[in-house]
DNA sequence: GCCCATCTACTACCCTGGTAGTAATACTGG
DNA sequence: CCAGTATTACTACCAGGGTAGTAGATGGGC
């Protein structure tokens, strides 16, 4: 778990219907990503192999079918990847990334008052659990 | 400039020694890149060469030896991969990564602080560009 | 002038993500 | 029972990042 799970955008959809679903067949996985673009059922099922390879997914045979679910968390992912950037990017230093998206992604007003109470918030989050 | 500028770890680890130094020959690179790992010479060249080829690199001759300049920004490839990465797991919702940030990464006191000085800090900055 | 060191050019791999065709197999409706 | 369909298995291929060897050119020292 503490491993690297760096994925790639289909995979990453694929992972997406998953978390969303619970479990689901190759059928159903494609059928989520139908109004996304139209891939070969075979391109979902290579793909759940490669992933189930990696020890990200795996299956329960349902009659001739495989459901497959998911093996870790969106959190697991959203943390390795943005961990990941931000050692890249910004020498791991958090508070430049935030500098960063303050400065050059758009962040309107209402988006900019939540953040302030997100960092209120969590301030008295560290505080109560006595940092 | 638009463009997509998705940088692996070499490529990367490449440009920032072309953004430190303004210009660098291969051998250059190399030898600032050797701290981190020992690469061939060529390994360098044949990677300059490709991304030359992306056009995210130029180069002039000096002689015989080629120098290299970056053709990007830093902050170019920062706006591309955050936004990248924001829209593949946040749905480019910028807070629902600072939200992640507060949560999942650890942020000491220190730089909960930064943060809420740089939020304050944007936001009368904003309002006095008359937003 | 010649040999060696230095550079780039070319070529060749490996790996992974992505995409999909074809083969084999098992099921199902008539 | 048999044909067609659904489903997985196998194979193949492309692109791009990464790595590096070998070849070829060129310049410098003696």
């Amino acid at each position: 778990m503490g491993d690297k799970h760096i994925l790639g955008d289909l995979q990453h959809a694929i992972m997406r219907v998953l978390w969303a679903e619970g479990e689901a067949t190759v059928a159903r996985v494609q059928e989520a990503l139908e109004e996304d673009r139209d891939r070969a059922l075979t391109t979902i099922a290579t793909m759940l192999v490669k992933m189930e390879k990696k020890g990200i997914v795996g299956h329960r045979s349902e009659g001739r079918q495989f459901v497959y679910r998911a093996l870790i968390s969106e959190t697991d992912v959203q943390r390795s990847m943005v961990g990941e950037l931000t050692e890249m990017l910004f020498g791991g230093d958090v508070t430049a990334l935030v500098s960063h998206l303050l400065s050059e992604q758009e962040i309107d007003d209402a988006e900019l008052a939540r953040l302030k109470a997100m960092i209120a918030e969590h301030r008295s989050k560290e505080r109560r659990r006595g940092r």
